[in-house]
DNA sequence: TAAAGGTAGTTAATCGTTTACCGTTAAGCG
DNA sequence: CGCTTAACGGTAAACGATTAACTACCTTTA
C-alpha cells in the first residue's frame, strides 16, 4: 500500500492538517522546527510520495503543460525539445499530442478540458484551437499559439511566412531559375497557404508562370515519390521552393536518383530550417523559423498568464530569414 | 465555473450516484433508458467535461503513460511516434521525459511515484530504471523496458547490439578495411559499451589494433567538430563504424568538408537505421534497430500487465541487422 | 397471499490532499 | 493576578468523482 500523509500523522500523532503543511512546504501557521524534522524525517523512512492527484484535485493545478502539434516530424521535434529546455525549471511536465495522426482530434479537442492541464501550447495548430474554444466558451485555460501567423486572439507568437517566401522565391529568380516550382502537399492548411501565397506574388510579379506540385504527405518519403512520378511525365523545373525541409530533402533524393544535378539544374529552397539540412553532402538552402525566439517567448507568454490569468494577450510577429547554402547556389 | 456531476443531478433531481453511472458509462445497477436520455441531454447543454482528476483520485488510473527516454534525437521521435500509434486507440496520454537534459534525473527517477500513471516504458534507461526501483521498492506501477539488451527483470523487450555490431565491423573488414575505427560518445552507457564490444571482438579476432575516437556527445555536431580535430592530429581511419547515425552522418559532413571520398577513403557504418540514413546523396550503411516489433512488443507487453499486473514477466530479445548501402560500398 | 425477484434510483463512504478557521498553552505585561 | 498575544497545532470541510450497500416499489410465482 502506498503511504499517505495519514500514516505519517497516525504514527507521530500529529494532525494531517500539519504534515501537509509541513510536506507541501507552504506552512500558513507556525510549525515548530523539531516537529517539521520528526515529519521530513518520517516521511523519508516511510517512503512517502505526495500524491499529485490528489493534490491537484484540491488546488486546481496539475504542473502539467499539453502540447499540440500536427506530427512529430523533425521541425516539430526541435520545438518540442526546446519548450522542455524553457519548461524544466519550473517543474511541469508535459504531454505531447501529434493531432494529424489522431483518430479523432476534433473529439479530443472538443473534450481537452476534462484533462485539466495548467496550460496548453499549440504549435502550428490553429483548426484545433478553433474547434476547443467554439467547444468550450467558459473555460479559461492558459493557452499559446506558437507558429505560421494567422489572425487570432489570446496570446500568441507567430512567424511571418509569408515574406519568408518571398525571399526564397526571390533568390531563385535570381539564381537564374525562370520555371520554379512550388512542391507542396495535399492537405492545405495555413502553413502551406502563406509559403504559397509568397510564391505566387513573386511569380506573377515577374510575369512567370506559376507551377505547384502536390504530394500526398509533407514528408519525405512523399516527396521523393512524388517527384519521381511528376518527372516521369513532366520536364523538370528548374528551381524547387519546398513546403518544408522534409519534402526538400526528399525530392532531393529523387533528383539524385534520377542523375539530375543540384543546384546546376535544379535549385532547391526548403523551409524550417532544421539541422538536417546542413548535414547532406550539399546543405540545403532553407527558411530558417525562428524556433529558438519563438520558444523562449511562447514559454514566457504562457507562464506570465498562468501566473496571472487576466493580463492582457500578447503578441508577437517574428520574421524568418532565408539561408542561402549549396543547394542553391550556381556558379 | 466549471460544471460538475453534482449541477447536473441538481438539475435533474436525480442523485450524483445515478449521474454518475450513466456518465461513466459503467452501470452497475439499472437506469432507465428515459433517464440515461436525459442525463445525456443535460450533460451536453451544460457543456459538462468529466474531471479525469477527480476520477483518477478514486479508480486510481491516470491513462497517462510515462516515457523515458534519453534525449529526444530522431531515433527517439520514431519510437515515440510508432508507440503513440499503438497507444492511441486505447486512450492513453504520453508525457515525455528526455532524461539526459533532466537537471536532476535521479531525483526525478527516486520521486516519479507521485505522478501516479497507469504505465512507464524505459526507452534504453536501465540507469533510471534502477535508481526508480531502488527508492520505491514497493510501487508496483507497470513497467516495461525497450532497448538495448542488459541484465533486466521484469518486462522487458531487447535488441541484441553486440551481434549487430560484429556484423557491421565484419562487413567493413570484407569491404578492405584494415583500420576502421569506432566513434562513439563520452558518456559511456550499456548502449555505447555493447556496440563497443562487438567492435573489439572483431579486431581482436582479425588481429587488427581497435582505435576508438570519442566525442563529447553522440549528436551530429559534436561528432563532425570531434572529426575535426582528429583529423588535424592523426591520419584518418580507412572505416569508421559509429555509435549512431547521429554520429554516423556528423563525421561523414566533416569528411565532405574535408574533401575525404566516402566510401573510397573511408567506409562508414552507422546503428539504428533513422530515416534520415536514406535521405543523403550517399545512403548511410547502418545497423538497423527493428523498432516497428520492439514497439509492438513494448506496449502489448506494458498493457498486458496494465490489465493483469500478476502476470509472468516476458522478456524478448530482437536481432539488429546490417543494412549495406553506399556509404561502405566499394567498387 | 406471501415470498421471491426484478427494476430504478439513493445514501454515504471513500480516494489523499489542502486550507480556512478554531483551540490551547504559556509567556509577557501592567 | 488578570488580560493580551504569539506560538503551535488541530478540526473539518472541501475538491469531483466512483461504488458498495441499501431502499422502495412493482411483478411474478407457487
Amino acid at each position: 500500500m502506498r503511504v499517505t500523509i495519514r500514516d505519517i500523522a497516525n504514527r507521530l500523532n500529529l494532525s494531517t492538517a500539519t504534515v501537509s503543511k509541513v510536506l507541501s512546504g507552504r506552512e500558513s501557521t507556525f510549525i515548530s522546527e523539531a516537529t517539521r524534522q520528526r515529519v521530513l524525517e518520517t516521511a523519508r523512512e516511510m517512503g512517502y510520495r505526495p500524491n499529485r492527484v490528489a493534490r491537484a484535485l484540491v488546488t486546481g493545478k496539475t504542473d502539467i503543460i499539453s502540447l499540440w502539434a500536427e506530427t512529430l516530424a523533425p521541425y516539430h521535434t526541435e520545438v518540442v525539445n526546446l519548450l522542455m529546455d524553457q519548461m524544466r525549471p519550473y517543474g511541469f511536465e508535459l504531454i505531447v499530442t501529434d493531432m494529424v495522426k489522431h483518430p479523432d482530434w476534433r473529439a479530443y479537442c472538443e473534450k481537452f478540458p476534462q484533462w485539466q492541464v495548467d496550460g496548453i501550447i499549440a504549435l502550428d495548430s490553429p483548426r484545433c484551437v478553433r474547434v476547443y474554444h467554439e467547444a468550450n466558451p467558459m473555460v479559461r485555460t492558459p493557452l499559446v499559439s506558437i507558429g505560421a501567423y494567422y489572425l487570432e486572439e489570446g496570446d500568441f507568437v507567430g512567424v511571418d511566412l509569408y515574406s519568408g517566401a518571398v525571399e526564397a522565391v526571390q533568390h531563385l529568380l535570381e539564381a537564374g531559375c525562370r520555371r520554379p516550382a512550388y512542391l507542396v502537399c495535399e492537405y492545405g492548411h495555413h502553413v502551406g497557404d502563406a509559403r504559397y501565397d509568397g510564391y505566387i506574388s513573386v511569380m506573377q510579379q515577374a510575369g512567370l508562370e506559376p507551377l505547384v506540385i502536390v504530394a500526398e504527405q509533407s514528408s519525405r518519403p512523399s516527396a521523393r515519390q512524388r517527384m519521381h512520378e511528376y518527372l516521369q511525365e513532366h520536364p523538370c523545373p528548374d528551381g524547387l521552393f519546398c513546403f518544408n525541409d522534409e519534402m526538400a530533402i526528399g525530392a532531393y533524393r529523387a533528383l539524385c536518383e534520377r542523375g539530375i544535378r543540384v543546384p546546376d539544374d535544379v535549385a532547391i529552397v526548403g523551409c524550417d530550417g532544421i539541422m538536417d539540412t546542413e548535414y547532406l553532402e550539399r546543405p540545403l538552402s532553407t527558411v530558417v523559423q525562428p524556433v529558438a525566439e519563438m520558444c523562449r517567448l511562447g514559454w514566457e507568454f504562457l507562464l506570465r498568464r498562468i501566473e496571472n490569468p487576466s493580463v492582457a494577450p500578447q503578441q508577437v510577429l517574428l520574421k524568418a530569414h532565408l539561408v542561402v547554402r549549396d543547394s542553391s547556389t550556381r556558379r
